[in-house]
RNA sequence: CGAGUUAGCCAGACAAUCGCUGCUGUUUUACAGGAGAGGAAAGUCCGGGCUCCUCGAGGCAAGGUGCCAGGUAAUCCCUGGGGGGCGUGAGCCUACGGAAAGUGCAGCAGAGAGCAGACCGCCGACAUCGUCGGUAAGGGUGAAAGGGUGCGGUAAGAGCGCACCGCAUCAGUGGUAACACGUGAUGGCAAGGUAAACCCCACCUGGAGCAAGACCAAAUAGGAAUCCGUUCGGCGUGCCUCGCGUUGGAUUCGGGUAGGUCGCUUGAGCAUAACGGUGACGUUAUGCCUAGAUGAAUGAUUGUCCACGACAGAACCCGGCUUAUCGGCUAACUCAAAUU
């Protein structure tokens, strides 16, 4: 399975304006929209330079989520945000795995029910 | 072996599976093959290419550079050399033009700090608890007090005179030059510091930047032109007419938003060799193609090994500088000790 990244703007905007289902830590915070007629999830990052001050942390941000996303969650498809809010301080450990597992669970239980 | 100096290199390795972005091929939309971050990709501090704008020439202003010669597309960079400073040494550091063009600035101490200066001392005169004058050799102050040593000289002293040393100017010699030598002559001789203070002198410099710029180009609204219509026509309501409501219509053009394409990687390119040069570098020959994303590609998992992995992610492209950085390796040289 494959994810794409949100093609435009408007495609940021319709998921902040309303979002089906969120899902928070100390580290991002992620919204999700359902898109039924998607074959795939879609995300988009903000990884502002504010937050996260260096490259390297940016791309590891994005690459590590997009990576977990993928190999481990399916439908209901849905277009994802997913907005840092600090350099996570387990990045570059297994224990970052589990801060996702726990939020994206809480968030496609929520998918789920809102699809059923 | 120890301590150090300089120059350079590497930046976990290998394999499997699942993914991502270009490229090439094909049985063309899915497979296969092959490629895919750095020495700093960073800071944006300099220089250049490239693009657009401006532009007759020169000057002023503003900013920059600042020992000499060379290298280069160019530089505030690099190389070689000179002066000064530091180090036992290999080596390292150095905004290193001009202070009799002018202006400004300098705490405390001290008698005096800038066409020097008499507090103590020394000498002389008047005269005798002192006053006036001479004196920069001695003391004291200070970061700094007007060349040093010796002899002569003197009331005491003083480049006042002389010798040697130092200094300055001119000539000479060597060097492309900066500069050096001390060879000769001259001068009794320095009344300073600061120009990353203003300034003077010499040289250099148009502005903006790939979100540069070029092209294609929806929808909606508005604009211009032409033609048609302006008792008309279109649309809605309605089976139709009347009626009611609403509205000019068609074509073309230009600007240009969303979006897209190009710019976008073959280049002052890399590797090897030869030749020239002390060197930076240059010339020639042969070979190679080595990221091009654009909400933005390099990741994840597993296994094995080790020294257990730092700083950190391309965004138009190069040449430098500066800053960050776990560790490891190589070469040349220096010092110290020991041995021969």
């Amino acid at each position: 399975m494959t994810v794409i990244s949100l093609p435009s703007r408007s495609d940021f905007d319709a998921v902040f304006e309303s979002p089906d289902a969120k899902a928070s830590n100390r580290d991002f915070l992620v919204l999700a929209k359902l898109n039924r007629s998607a074959s795939t999830h879609r995300i988009g990052f903000v990884t502002s330079k504010k937050k996260l001050r260096r490259a390297v942390d940016r791309n590891r941000f994005r690459r590590v989520i997009r990576e977990h996303v993928r190999s481990r969650w399916t439908s209901p498809y849905s277009d994802i945000v997913i907005i840092a809010r600090q350099v996570p301080d387990n990045l570059k450990t297994p224990l970052f795995q589990d801060e996702l597992t726990r939020a994206f669970t809480k968030l496609f239980k929520r998918l789920e029910n809102i699809d059923a």
